[in-house]
DNA sequence: GAGTTTGAAACT
DNA sequence: CAGTTTCAAACTC
């Protein structure tokens, strides 16, 4: 063929020159109309660059799409640039390409790539083919076989010669070119499964490949540490980016021919490829311009998809890596919600409703994939007042979920706390296990329970609250490391023995841990039985002791603003607070980071979260309204369970409750302004996962608002639970995946029959009904 | 780190 | 239910 005379082309930087006065470029020019194409393709890639970091990896998959254009335009060219192309152009032309990049950093290298390839569209045999030559063996193992070359050239096999040409030259190319080729090759192998290693299979194996090389320049680290993914975790990592990951780490489309395949991987290009690749058949695959064109369509209809989820986050990042098995990177969150997961399934004994939808790997799959879904395995939320959590930005959780606490929860087989089916997605992860984990051992535990989001946001919170009050001083718990010691809660009881509420670590349904200072603990599973008959004690007296005490109230669901506003969320009880003004952590709702209601009977409430008399509107008319007017203070409480029942019902699932925490860190009306983040991924996911999105946003449990118990049909029931939104909405009734307690089911039936739609006016004749028929 | 203050929890 | 006591966290020095 004529491509000797490319080969004498003595280097590609003065090929282009040359080029056009090539025998084959004339030659090319007066066969098909492919000149007029390639040259205004070739500018492309300069608008790739111009892409973000996002864009920047979908040129890599770029380089694929010119090289199949290419060769598919040499196929109109002729049979003979055809085969030429087919099996030198994928290696020849590309290994030049990245030759003249040796120096180029991964990522310009890459992009360089996608425009060297590009430009050899033109210039297609005038690569020197010395490059050849400097094909590591393993290269030229994976090219060897002219019927990959002849099939997959403009497919994925050409970047990966690319990438791998680069390799020799580059190291850090070389590192990914031995990522690529164990990639490559263990996908080979799990694509051998499917059958013989058919051209397809290859062909695919050749672009898992290469989405794993991709994969790993987007991490711009060498693939082979293991650190690798943690980094994507705990870093903050452009979520466009990490999506396109995602994106491309989907496997090809069988169905579609290679041109889906590359905007599968390049959506960005899809019109681009409509241009380019339709036109031409692709050879070997034997698709016609019109399948091709449709494939190109479909294809434009995958990417409008595909970039809709360009703001995934990593968690679906990690899951396709895993899924394709194209790493053996860890995925910590996935470890612990794993851990979650198979602590619940393997607790069949456990009914509670917290526990038991999570046993639904749908779910908990799905748990995984959302949002932040991802992070939602983190923030978790406080139980306590104690326990509650800060919000927290997702970055801070996200780094931080890994700095977990172990530490066993309470299994209180008859506590009340409802919360912990009800109210329990916000609660962190450690407690959302209570049921599970309860009574394990530690050891058993230390994979199960880890307390992560909730310790964590608190500290964090507390960091809010310092900050808010411009006051650096090192507190017992802010002066400790954040990551570590506030990372668990500790005691510091003498007498209560950690028995009694006074304990954080009890109050939050947590056993005492070895950072606890407490004496003459019984907060410990050893202690189990006493400490459930203490819990069930203090629950007799008010059962709900161990339930949230923040509620987050928002009278605009769908105005994300309106969770930074410090009226947003309450204290259920209020405060009593007589001398600190409100303002110090004494006070448990500005501990909390809410606002004073008109439950707080403070003194000179100045709580810069909101003061008791600017909340009126929202708290006390929609959300804390009694049963009747004999109503113990209890029906807020239970008021608020109710509120929180309804917002976990929809989906009490384990996944949904580890999504919701992450939803809903903390609600911290003001401080809530410096997590934004965290607040507004509260409300997108929450949405998205709800179907009453509004009401949910409405009224959303706090930080704390979990129970550390779980729920249990022997719970006491709540006297009465009147709950209606904030927007007078109706609460609806709760939807358990399991069966709560038959009692307790039909207790929130009978409240919710009564539940007046007008928040303020529930007859009397009503509450008495209520109570009675709760009896 | 010791002592004080504070307010919730517990008790009467 | 109100008053008191206990308790431990928060806070101050």
């Amino acid at each position: 063929m004529d491509t000797p005379d490319k080969k004498t082309q003595p280097s590609p930087s003065s090929l282009l020159p040359k080029f056009e006065d090539s025998p084959v470029f004339s030659y090319i020019s007066n066969l098909s109309p492919i000149m007029p194409f390639n040259s205004s393709h070739s500018g492309q890639p300069f608008h790739v660059l111009g892409f973000a970091s996002p864009q920047g990896l979908q040129s890599s998959p770029l380089t694929i799409c010119p090289d199949e254009s290419k060769i598919k335009s040499t196929t109109h060219v002729s049979d003979d640039l055809k085969d030429e192309c087919s099996q030198n152009a994928g290696t020849e032309i590309t290994s030049g390409a990245s030759g003249a990049l040796a120096s180029a950093t991964l990522h310009n290298q890459e992009l360089h790539k996608s425009d060297s390839t590009r430009e050899i569209t033109v210039r297609e045999t005038s690569e020197p083919s010395e490059l050849v030559s400097e094909l590591p063996e393993s290269l030229k193992d994976d090219n060897d076989s002219p019927d990959d070359n002849a099939v997959h050239c403009g497919t994925g096999k050409k970047p990966d010669c690319e990438f791998n040409m680069a390799g020799t030259e580059i190291s850090p190319a070389k590192i990914i070119e031995g990522v690529s080729q164990d990639a490559g090759c263990s996908l080979e192998n799990e694509m051998g499964v499917q059958g013989t290693p058919s051209e397809e299979n290859k062909q695919e194996c050749n672009w898992e490949r290469f989405i794993n090389e991709a994969s790993d320049i987007l991490n711009c680290q060498t693939p082979a540490d293991d650190d690798h993914l943690e980094e994507l975790d705990d870093e903050s990592i452009d979520s466009g980016t990490l999506s396109f990951v995602a994106t491309v780490l989907h496997p090809p489309n069988k169905n579609i021919d290679g041109t889906q395949k590359l905007e599968s991987v390049c959506p960005l290009i899809s019109s681009e490829k409509q241009d380019v690749a339709v036109p031409f058949s692709q050879p070997g695959v034997g698709k016609s311009d019109e399948k091709s064109q449709l494939a190109a369509t479909e294809a434009s209809a995958l990417l409008a998809e595909k970039v809709l989820h360009y703001s995934s986050t990593k968690a679906e990042v990690k899951s396709f890596s895993q899924q394709q098995q194209m790493t053996r990177r860890r995925c910590l969150v996935y470890e612990m919600s794993g851990a979650h997961y198979r602590k619940l399934q393997s607790d069949p004994d456990d009914t509670s409703p917290t526990s038991e939808p999570s046993t639904n790997p749908d779910n908990f799959n799905e748990s995984r994939r959302g949002g932040h879904k991802f992070s939602s395995v983190l923030p978790g939320i406080g139980l306590h007042l104690n326990a509650l959590a800060a919000t927290s930005r997702d970055k801070i959780i996200v780094k931080r979920r890994t700095l977990t606490c172990r530490r066993q929860l309470i299994r209180s087989p008859c506590t009340m706390s409802s919360f912990d089916a009800f109210t329990s997605d916000t609660r962190p992860i450690s407690t959302q296990m209570a049921p599970d984990t309860a009574g394990m051992s530690c050891d058993e535990q230390t994979d199960a329970v880890q307390v992560t989001g909730n310790v964590d946001q608190n500290s964090i919170f507390a960091e809010a609250v310092e900050s808010h009050q411009n006051s650096p001083k090192k507190k017992r718990r802010k002066s400790d490391n954040v990551e570590e010691a506030e990372s668990c809660k500790r005691c510091n009881c003498k007498r209560s023995k950690c028995l009694k509420l006074y304990c954080e670590c009890f109050a939050a349904g947590l056993y005492c841990v070895e950072p606890c200072n407490c004496q003459d603990c019984f907060n410990k599973p050893i202690h189990e039985e006493t400490v459930l008959e203490t819990r069930r004690q203090i629950e007799s007296r008010n059962p709900l002791a161990f339930a949230p005490k923040v509620i987050k109230c928002s009278s605009n669901p769908h105005n994300g603003d309106e969770l930074n506003t410090p009226a947003s969320a309450r204290h259920k009880q209020g405060c009593n607070c007589k001398k600190s003004g409100c303002l110090k952590k004494y006070c448990e709702c500005f501990q909390g980071g809410v606002g004073c209601s008109v439950s707080c009977r403070c003194e000179g409430c100045k709580n810069t979260f909101g003061q008791k008399e600017g909340i009126e509107g929202i708290f006390e008319e929609n959300v804390f309204h009694k049963c009747a007017p004999s109503a113990s203070s209890h029906n807020e409480d239970l008021a608020a369970v109710e509120e929180n029942q309804d917002h976990a019902t929809p989906e009490p699932s384990i996944n949904l409750r580890a999504r919701q925490a992450v939803r809903r860190p903390f609600h911290f009306g003001g401080i809530a302004s410096q997590f934004p983040s965290t607040l507004q991924s509260c409300t997108t996911q929450k949405s998205d996962k709800l179907g009453e999105t509004s009401f949910e946003e409405d009224l959303e449990v706090g930080p704390e608002d979990e129970a550390p118990t779980a729920f249990n049909r022997d719970c006491t029931v709540p006297s009465c639970v009147t709950s209606t939104s904030p927007n007078s909405k109706r609460v609806s009734p709760p939807h358990y995946d399991l069966e709560p307690s038959p009692g307790w089911k039909s207790c929130r039936k009978l409240i919710l029959k009564s539940i007046s739609s007008i928040p303020t006016a529930i007859p009397e004749e009503k509450a008495t009904e209520l109570q009675g028929g709760l009896r």
